[in-house]
DNA sequence: TAGAATTATCCCATTTGGGGATAATGTGCT
DNA sequence: AGCACATTATCCCCAAATGGGATAATTCTA
């Protein structure tokens, strides 16, 4: 059963929202928190173990206290 | 049976989608073929039956002729 | 208002999501 | 190294979402 996530692009975002997570030194369980979700949440998304809404997204980066628009800016551009 | 796609965030994300292809003179089979997908697809996305990845909603606006960082931008400024 | 074009909906097998509990791994300390 | 604590990954099970071809419904156009 292969992951639709199993795939470079996917790995590059989760690449991405780990390094912001850290960068911001917070913990999948703080992230959470401030999202009202559970910690598996946050480590399923990490582990591209699960789809990311375009809302979620915004809704992720924002607890990190980062800008959705410019971390897609730059997966983008380093996708092309 | 409530989806989750059903809220105010969702459908304004939506509007913005229609209003992208609108405008740039395109059928949902024209933008569905530029995806290889089928028109269903595009058909639920804009009827809000469908979540959107992110990286969905990225190939979606390009296959549009439009910037996904700017569409984002507008659609995250609209919500606050 | 027929006929074409476009969009919405149906169906249903398959895939994905939720989230608490627990396992595994990582970190720092002495 | 060995231990305690912090952090992250995985399991499980069942509800919910998805995929996409086919068809219906709606909208355009002449």
């Amino acid at each position: 059963m292969t992951k639709s996530t199993h795939t470079p692009e996917y790995h590059r975002l989760v690449e991405l929202l780990v390094e912001t997570r850290r960068t911001a030194e917070l913990t999948q369980q703080q992230v959470a928190d401030r999202l009202g979700k559970p910690q598996s949440y946050v480590a399923k998304v990490e582990g591209a173990e699960r789809r990311i809404d375009v809302l979620e997204f915004a809704a992720l980066v924002k607890a990190m206290g980062s800008n959705p628009t410019a971390l897609l800016d730059r997966l983008l551009s380093d996708l092309e």
